[in-house]
DNA sequence: ATCCAGGATGTAT
DNA sequence: ATACATCATGGA
């Protein structure tokens, strides 16, 4: 096992790990208390988090365990290797928040939202795992997309052997593909099963790649992955929002809908399309999703 | 019991 | 393009 501490305070801006990683960006984390969901108290310096991450082009060539948890201004990480480009990869470290929170234009909403989440950052989830994830999330909470997720590692993902114990990486897209919607619909994935097993299907064949995504502009980008089977506007914003570098991307789920009615009523264009531009220049741009996250973690956790 | 959750799809207009 | 019903599941 190797181990190591990151330093925040030579970040550029705050960092806080419970905030990222349980705000309903990434369904990929597990706290071994096994409390993940069930509490926004503080984790007290105990709880670990940990994930199975599949090789990253440019990162890591092999697939690492990663444990990690912060003690005040430090991440203190255990992993199968060396996790700090890796961490530094998955949480956005490298993200100047200062900056960004500096580039969001203010207003009362956001004010609070920054100043209640402070240190939170995207994730930049791997992709198939994202798309997934944001495939299960079709009218389901949070804490049941995340157990989705787990099942379906825990059943159909590959099992590597960490500080003895045993862990699950999510299932490639050829694990997937071979199963059954019957099989996912055990897993009570609902009627999202098939277009689990046919987003997968898409991908193993070769039929369709989600990561062409990269080089298009940004909504070219989200037609780009609305090809998928499952996945709409909404869900293609979220894959690029919290995977694929795209931080101007605005998912407009129910709780950014109500916050356009009650905050941005002008922002309202009727449809997806321009409502989503609208919104988008109303959090700045080039990191409004930045913004559309702190105000989605905020709402749903009772602000206002 | 009834409602609702980070929506998408197929069909009709 | 837009409006509508329909789609599983489980917790409140």
């Amino acid at each position: 096992m190797e181990q190591g501490t990151i330093l925040l305070d030579e970040l550029d801006g705050a960092f806080d790990l419970q905030s990222t990683v349980e705000s309903g960006q990434s369904y990929l984390w597990d706290r071994t208390d096994d409390k993940m969901y069930t509490t926004t108290a503080a984790y007290g310096g105990t709880a670990w988090y940990e994930t199975v991450v599949p090789p990253i082009a440019g990162v890591s060539d092999e697939q690492a365990v990663v444990r990690v948890r912060q003690v005040d201004d430090a991440l203190q990480w255990e992993s199968t290797t060396d996790a700090v480009d890796i961490l530094t990869h998955l949480l956005r470290l490298d993200d100047d928040l200062t900056a960004i929170v500096a580039a969001t234009p203010a207003d009362p909403l956001l004010d609070r939202a920054f100043e209640q989440y402070s240190g939170m950052r995207l994730v930049r989830d791997p992709v198939f795992p994202c798309l997934v994830s944001f495939i299960c999330s079709a009218q389901m909470r949070v804490s049941r997309i995340h157990g989705m997720q787990r099942r379906l590692a825990r059943e159909y993902g590959d099992e590597i052997e960490f500080d003895g114990r045993t862990y699950h990486a999510f299932p490639t897209p050829c694990q997937l593909a071979e199963r059954t919607e019957a099989e996912l619909r055990d897993l009570s994935l609902g009627y999202r099963a098939p277009y689990v097993q046919r987003t997968a299907e898409m991908i193993a064949t070769g039929e369709a790649d989600p990561r062409e995504a990269v080089d298009l502009s940004y909504e070219s980008a989200r037609d780009h992955l609305t090809q998928f089977v499952g996945v709409g506007n909404k869900v293609a914003d979220c894959v690029l929002l919290f995977s694929l570098d795209f931080p101007e991307a605005v998912p407009l789920d129910t709780w950014i809908q109500t916050a356009i009615a009650d905050h941005y009523p002008d922002c309202d264009q009727g449809g997806y399309v321009s409502t989503s531009r609208a919104i988008r220049e109303q959090f700045g741009g080039t990191y409004a999703g930045y913004a559309q996250t702190y105000v989605f973690h905020y709402l749903r956790n009772g602000g206002n």
